[in-house]
DNA sequence: ATCGTTGTTCAAGACTATCGAACTATTGAA
DNA sequence: TTCAATAGTTCGATAGTCTTGAACAACGAT
């Protein structure tokens, strides 16, 4: 098995489905650890501790499916790298307009 | 029954909650059409048509409970407005990021 | 070759969405 | 006042999705 990566062409990029996809704690977390990283991260760095594998590669099939990240093998682990070039010609201002909605939220609590 | 409308304080509007609300197509359009709008509508005029009565209430249920909308009962109907300052002041420039980008994914398609 | 590490796939239970049917509440008319 | 029409809500059932343990796959190092 073990399929490879599907990653959409940005055209075919939703706005539902990255609203969707940044709609869960968890993945609007990852996401916020890739921009400030910059570079790419494995699954288990970016991803909250404790969580079960297989949730978190459900959580990145999303992300991935959602065209908000892209996912190559690198030898035993996986990285992945925002796609933010390709999202913020499709989508100006989108994705940073809810990470600065993010850390409001977070300093408000 | 009928229960009364709940309408979360600002303080407690998420921003998972937002964005979960807004994943929906027919949501982000109740909220695109209450934008435009500018003053309150009721549920039938502002969703699509063809809907479900019961699948609209849902639908306005789940924006009430985000803190998108507030739902007054006049009359017969149900009239709904934006909250759109309050959001504004919490998660300044979210929701008309959202909006612009509905509108982009619209001319692309 | 085997083992440890990283991540995926599968299956099952819990949770959520959709929508028809029945119900509530208010308005207007007879 | 009673009756009917209108606008939404609630309920119940079915279908789809999330979570997670268990088993598996792939690579690197010893």
């Amino acid at each position: 098995m073990q399929r490879p990566f599907v990653h959409p062409p940005i055209e075919s990029v939703t706005l539902e489905g990255i609203l969707y996809a940044l709609a869960d704690p968890v993945r609007l977390e990852i996401i916020r650890r890739l921009s400030k990283e910059g570079c790419g991260m494995n699954c288990q760095s970016a991803a909250p501790m404790n969580m079960p594998r297989s949730t978190q590669s459900h959580h990145y099939q999303i992300l991935r499916e959602a065209g908000l990240i892209r996912s190559e093998r690198r030898g035993v682990e996986v990285v992945n790298t925002l796609r933010c070039d390709e999202i913020g010609t499709r989508f100006p201002g989108l994705v940073p307009a809810i990470l600065k909605a993010a850390v409001a939220a977070e300093t408000v609590v």
